[in-house]
DNA sequence: AACCTTTGACCCGCT
DNA sequence: CAGCGGGTCAAAGGT
């Protein structure tokens, strides 16, 4: 039945073409809010940049805090679509029903980041994706209320849709500053985050498709393997292909949403907002409606509670390299073979923080980029301490300790099965010390992406980023994983 | 009445 | 070819 041919992974490879993520970004200017010091923003920074210290009330915020400045903060909204109607126009809709941060939906939040609907708003999912990416980092210091965007609240938030809180004030056809390598951002765009607070990510949602969509449920399904049970939705939009599949724990957090198809309508709830508002920006398009493409990637969000080994051992921070390898073929294992067979995965992990460090304090990270050079100079100094074959990939995934002595960051680089050029880096822990002065000075490049993770980053490391009086230093949080996901179009 | 969710059954691709 | 498992259908019930 053609309807199957929707969700399976599989079926969405069909034009033997890889679909690139392309994410456009604000013009240099608008930029600068994120970018300082002039230095070549590549994703990380992008990510980085958000750990500012504008925020003097920056804390260590959990990951919905992370996710509710990315709702309420402008300056990760600013500019990457245009004709959003203000903040004041917001969609009566959005109804948070989050038990975390007050005025934050993360389940809103990502579907409208990821709702394939948001092609024809000149945003494309890559761009979306790059957004959250930045937006979820930024709350991880403070957040950023620009005092001009008047209507910025956390009530504004609150009602507008995700995507448009974190997509308005966009230019329509801003380019990616020549520093920030679109090549690179599609291989990177995985950020490594930390959650600060002691209580676990908790998406508790109502509905999972409060994405400006309406959504039916047309199944359930436990799936084998996974602890969640699988929803089904498609759009309700009649002939539109859009579907949607939610994975929730139990206890109703969501932990994956997975896109499939592109909405050949707008999304009811933004048309009539746009109509409201009168905005004359308030199209949701650039181009109006649009052919849905054949082959629309999916996209796919995941946030995962720690239940991993993955977590557990880098959490526990005492696996050897062995350990570490059996943990993370577990974990990096299926995201290789997703990477095998969608070719695109990117991911986010994000863990609650281990405060180990409050002089100088950075974000315990677990990331992941991927880029086509080498990751190893990020400005530290690693030693090999291990290297490991793993099935289904030709090339050893090495482990890396930093020779700082008290430092227990590792990082695990990996070269890409489906592409030896592709490097991917997955960071554990956060340094306890600067880096190396020695090295410090010619890292900053466009092309070293990992510095641009490194919790040290000159914008992210202000004590103020971290300091929180009851910082946890609980091992056992959760680690909550968001996944986007593209599907490889062939 | 319309629309939604629930849920067991069914379809179908994969192994 | 059979079993498995993901995805979908569709009836029943709820709002």
């Amino acid at each position: 039945m053609a309807e199957n041919e929707g969700l399976s992974s599989s079926s969405a490879t069909s034009r033997g073409q890889l679909v690139r993520p392309t994410i456009t970004l604000p013009p240099r200017n608008s930029m600068d809010s994120l970018f300082s010091g002039g230095i070549s923003p590549g994703p990380m920074t992008l990510v980085s940049s958000f750990f500012s210290d504008n925020d003097p009330d920056s804390e260590c915020r959990s990951f919905s805090q992370l996710l509710a400045g990315a709702m309420t903060s402008p300056a990760g909204i600013s500019g990457v679509r245009p004709g959003f109607s203000p903040p004041s126009t917001a969609a009566p809709a959005m109804t948070p029903t989050f038990s975390v941060p007050p005025g934050l939906n993360p389940t809103n939040l990502f579907d409208g980041f990821f709702s394939p609907g948001q092609g024809p708003f000149g945003m494309s999912h890559q761009q979306v994706l790059a957004q959250l990416t930045a937006q979820a980092s930024q709350p991880q210091s403070q957040m950023h209320i620009q005092p001009d965007y008047s209507s910025s609240s956390a009530a504004t938030a609150l009602s507008m849709s995700p995507f448009q809180s974190l997509t308005s004030n966009t230019a329509a056809n801003q380019q990616i500053p020549p520093a920030l390598d679109p090549n690179t951002i599609k291989e990177s765009s995985d950020v490594s985050l930390s959650d600060q607070r002691s209580e676990p990510a908790s998406f508790v949602v109502d509905k999972p498709a409060d994405d400006g969509y309406n959504w039916r449920k047309y199944g359930q399904k436990q799936v084998k393997g996974s602890e969640y049970p699988r929803s089904y939705y498609k759009c309700t939009q009649p002939n539109c292909p859009v579907k949607k599949k939610v994975e929730r724990s139990l206890d109703g957090q969501v932990t994956e949403i997975i896109y499939k198809g592109q909405h050949n309508h707008q999304p009811p709830q933004a048309s009539k907002r746009s109509k409201e508002s009168g905005n004359p920006n308030g199209n949701y398009n650039l181009q109006g409606t649009y052919e849905p493409k054949e082959g629309e990637p999916s996209y796919s969000l995941r946030m995962k509670d720690q239940e991993s080994s993955l977590a557990n051992d880098q959490i526990s921070g005492s696996s050897d390299s062995e350990e570490v390898g059996n943990a993370e073929t577990r974990v990096d294992g299926r995201d290789i073979d997703e990477r095998e067979s969608k070719r695109r995965a990117v991911e986010v992990q994000t863990s609650e923080a281990v405060c180990s460090h409050r002089t100088a304090p950075g974000p315990r990270i677990i990331g992941r980029t991927t880029r086509e050079f080498d990751l190893l100079d990020d400005g530290y100094r690693w030693r090999k301490y291990g290297q490991k074959v793993v099935k289904g990939n030709p090339y050893p995934r090495s482990y890396y300790k930093c020779t700082s002595q008290g430092c227990n960051v590792r990082k695990h680089v990996e070269r890409a099965a489906s592409d030896p050029k592709a490097v991917i880096t997955t960071y554990e822990g956060k340094h306890n010390h600067d880096v190396p002065a020695a090295r410090n000075s010619s890292h900053n490049t466009a092309n070293n992406s990992t510095s641009q993770l490194r919790p040290h980053n000159p914008v992210f490391d202000k004590p103020t980023a971290m300091r929180r009086s009851d910082f946890p230093s609980n091992e056992q949080q959760p680690i909550a994983l968001l996944r986007f996901k593209e599907e490889q179009i062939t």
